[in-house]
DNA sequence: GCGTCCAGGTCTACC
DNA sequence: GGTAGACCTGGACGC
């Protein structure tokens, strides 16, 4: 792959881009296995059923961000794809998303305070393509975290696309049509779904079908793009917050322990049935900042076990 | 070594 | 409109 196109993105300030490009919590940005090296990451994006390489780089500092970006492709794309990769980009990086409102209002909290300092400039998962998106949230549904990772795994090695530019070499999600061309059977046997073979196969069917684009499901209001979302099969009210990363909290069995321990000191007897209590209680405190405040706590979890005295990161 | 339980949910049948 | 029960797989755990 050459490189087709370069631009720079300006953040709103404080803006971390080794934070946002590399979770503390160990989430990729796009792929599992793009390469993170000194500020600098190599990774891969599908626009429309065009596979484009990338590297993003920051070139400058908390206070004033400034990130560089390399479009890599086979053939020279057109101007209308470069547009969207752009424009795709600057949504994924949440450049353009003030969070001193969250800060202020992290600062009057016992439970953020620190951990806004810990993670400062951080923003949380936007995600630049849907599908790989949807892939991560059917895969961990019932599913210990080691079982859910061994699916996608399976799932990039046998059915993914493997691009190379300047020296490195990144694998990226299958697309949707060549999981709907796959045999149902084989996402079974070969990825290790189980129940889930159906259900993706399904949703790779809906999007070849016409289904927005994640482009397009961030435009719409959250209640709508969870609507829609929640129209696949297999996507239900936890996924579609975690698909759409807006104001949703989607807490499940693992962050309600988590959550449980943070807001009433004690382990759940029960964890899926505290959920709408945990849900409740983190709205009531956190208002519109709800999902933001959920993101930055999973992503701080050993310093705040040093804080409380209470090892979180065992769930 | 073997049986049981349950996990970073969702769908369906049944009331 | 609400809610048990089923669902792949595989690691952890008790015996």
């Amino acid at each position: 792959m050459k490189k087709v196109h370069s631009f720079e993105l300006n953040a709103v300030p404080p803006y971390s881009f080794d934070l946002t490009v590399h979770k503390p919590a160990g989430w990729w940005w796009a792929t599992p296995y793009e390469i993170y090296e000194a500020d600098v990451l190599w990774t891969a994006m599908r626009i429309r059923e065009n596979l484009i390489g990338l590297k993003l780089e920051s070139l400058g500092a908390p206070m004033k961000p400034r990130i560089g970006c390399h479009v890599y492709s086979e053939s020279e794309p057109r101007e209308e794809l470069k547009g969207e990769a752009q424009r795709s980009i600057r949504r994924a990086l949440r450049t353009d998303e003030d969070l001193n409102p969250f800060y202020e209002m992290a600062l009057k909290d016992d439970i953020l305070r620190d951990v806004v300092q810990d993670l400062r400039g951080m923003r949380t998962q936007g995600w630049q393509d849907l599908f790989p998106a949807l892939i991560l949230v059917v895969t961990l549904q019932m599913a210990p975290m080691r079982r859910s990772s061994h699916m996608m795994d399976l799932l990039l090695r046998s059915f993914g696309d493997r691009i190379s530019f300047e020296g490195r070499e990144v694998t990226y999600w299958p697309s949707p049509s060549k999981i709907a061309r796959t045999d149902e059977k084989d996402l079974w046997n070969v990825a290790k779904l189980g129940y889930r073979a159906r259900n993706l196969k399904s949703i790779a069917d809906e999007l070849v079908g016409g289904f927005p684009t994640m482009e397009e499901l961030s435009e719409m209001p959250y209640e709508e793009a969870k609507g829609r979302l929640m129209t696949l099969r297999g996507i239900g009210d936890y996924s579609a917050d975690l698909v759409i990363g807006r104001m949703g909290i989607p807490l499940d069995v693992w962050s309600a322990k988590i959550f449980h321990v943070l807001f009433f000191s004690k382990v759940p007897e029960s964890p899926r049935e505290s959920i709408p209590e945990l849900r409740r209680v983190a709205t009531q405190r956190w208002g519109e900042w709800a999902s933001h405040a959920f993101v930055y706590i999973l992503n701080d979890l050993p310093r705040i076990s040093q804080r409380i005295g209470f090892d979180l990161t065992k769930f």
